[in-house]
DNA sequence: CGCAAAAATGTAAGCGCTTACATTTTTGAT
DNA sequence: ATCAAAAATGTAAGCGCTTACATTTTTGCG
């Protein structure tokens, strides 16, 4: 079934077919009708070949990550597709892994596949310098970029990012003001996001007169999923390092590898320690007691993303940063 | 860039240029090598629409998902996702959510992309009644149909499953052992594979002359991710309905709200009460005790189902489904 | 060396669609 | 009614590639 016979059904050109498929031009409403009739009457579906090869576009999106299976990652994953489809473009996803060769290797593909834009889910395309970030002004040069939970300045790349540092300053002082003048700060990446939580973590700190600040920081560099091995770095900071009686996570996961650590070392959350974590993701709810975590309103992010690719698309002038505040759900790890 | 530019450049026509493109036929060696040097010297790539459209394939897989966030379906999607692409295809993801009637849209919407084949990932897009699954052989008429943890005897449909009934069966056989008489089985789906698990749990309980099942079955029909109400269900169950001293859960986060419910109702773990999860996935990690679960080899099932794949696209007979026995990893929620 | 068969290469016809441009039909001001 | 301008529709030329078939070149055996 193609364009033809539907033409022909209809009683009409190719050309008046392929009008009233693309909603544009001048095509009478009589005639339209007619067309989409026969359409409907025949379930004829377009070649998204040809029509590719005529537009040169296959309303298609690339979608990069590291993992797919990161809770937080496959969450905005599931929002994006979801808000996408809802536009009518589809999405072809590519799970990178955290190495920067194949995040080269996944925007190559993405691009022979003629995709319309590039969405990276993740704080970790982003690197400190600005020679690795040149893989991605590249891929700019071809398509609009949209980065997830990170910024970075070249043209043609939207970064929509939720305001890390605000939450996770407030969130500090939140547990400063429950009487905690001792959190230690335990996370496992210094991507973007991570710096801006680290910042914000930092300057509570130091807002509550809290000075030495650096030997607060735990930095974790095992896997993303052992959380034994979390807390057991966690009994090894007490005993080696520094005394605490709160953890400041910079994800629910090292979070709830605290929550594990206290129940090991003997410890009542919240009394002896104090919880926060990050995401306000469902693990809050697989440990008691629940935990305390920052909700960065994931949805409403991805669904700025969209809204602005598609703007983007329509040759809007748009803001190269949309910054979203998060918000402490406070529960039962905390005072 | 197009092929007449390479054929020009390397003296020879676009035929012998797409020949060596392709792999395909007969080029002299010599030619070969003059081809792709020009192609590398240029840069070039072939337009990805213009191929299709030739060869009616873009080398393209479609994998469809009730709910890419969700934590086993989520882990599926990374390893079927990486092992397409080390065989050089690329996916177009689809989230369907649990509705029939999206899954329908979705099988549109990549046989119109024009996809290989269709992986259906988990058991839930298999229906008791074989008038529901007719979208399934409708589809299997076009590409072939793969399916994950599910199974249906329907040409050009081939299944990759977990063996749940034996995985299951031993799981609840092992309870027994421990001296635990009475567990009662929590569930959350009546899936292809949450059938099998079920009857696996009957039979073992049969054959431990465990014989009034029936009111040991406990289905749990909330969201998927709310552990609090799963976990108050069991207070209920157990206050009004019987008692228990052991919970066999269809999957981790079940057995995650009967380690919650357990503490809330100041039971001890394992001794007032056994539990056994399903996934063995990162949650059996995340509380105190660790979780006792069924490891089904999720990578080795996907593994298994892209090489399956591979060989039906290269006309090899295969067998419809292929089972793969699980494995019981005993931590520390049973005796 | 000659010749038929095999191997290599070229030619050209699509694949199904979009769209510039040409043609026909409609509109409305005179 | 008339006619120019506007609106609707049709014609046909690609888009960049694959591949059946035609043609040329190479091979190997008598």
């Amino acid at each position: 079934m193609t364009i033809y016979d539907i033409s022909e059904k209809a009683g009409v050109s190719i050309a008046t077919v392929s009008r009233v498929l693309n909603g544009s031009a001048s095509v009478s409403a009589k005639t339209r009708q007619k067309v989409l009739d026969v359409i409907e009457q025949y379930g004829y579906t377009p070649n998204a070949f040809a029509r590719g090869l005529g537009l040169n576009t296959m309303k298609t999106i690339g979608i990069m990550c590291a993992d797919s299976s990161d809770l937080f990652l496959a969450k905005a994953i599931y929002y994006i597709e979801q808000k996408l489809r809802a536009n009518e473009y589809d999405s072809i996803l590519c799970c990178t892994g955290y190495e920067h060769k194949s995040k080269e290797a996944s925007i190559n593909l993405l691009l022979n596949k003629k995709v319309d834009a590039i969405i990276m889910v993740g704080s970790n395309f982003i690197y400190q310098d600005a020679e690795s970030n040149k893989y991605i002004a590249e891929a700019a040069t071809q398509v609009p970029v949209m980065l997830l939970n990170a910024y970075v300045d070249i043209p043609n790349v939207y970064s929509i990012v939720s305001d890390d540092f605000t939450s996770m300053y407030e969130a500090t002082m939140y547990m400063l003001g429950t009487g905690v003048t001792d959190p230690i700060y335990f996370y496992d990446s210094n991507s973007y996001s991570g710096q801006k939580k680290l910042a914000g973590y930092k300057a509570a700190m130091e807002a509550g007169n809290y000075f030495n600040v650096p030997e607060r920081l735990q930095f974790f560099s095992g896997s993303h999923q052992d959380i034994p091995a979390m807390a057991s770095m966690l009994h090894l900071i007490r005993r080696n390092v520094v005394d605490f009686h709160g953890v400041i996570a910079s994800n629910d996961t090292l979070a709830l590898a605290a929550v594990k650590y206290a129940a090991e070392a003997g410890l009542k959350i919240p009394e002896d320690l104090s919880i926060i974590g990050y995401n306000n993701s469902m693990l809050t709810q697989c440990c008691i007691p629940e935990l305390t975590s920052i909700d960065n309103t994931l949805e409403v992010l991805c669904e700025h993303l969209i809204m602005t690719l598609m703007e983007v698309f329509n040759g809007k002038e748009m803001p190269k940063k949309a910054v979203f505040s998060g918000e402490l759900v406070k529960r039962s790890t905390t005072l």
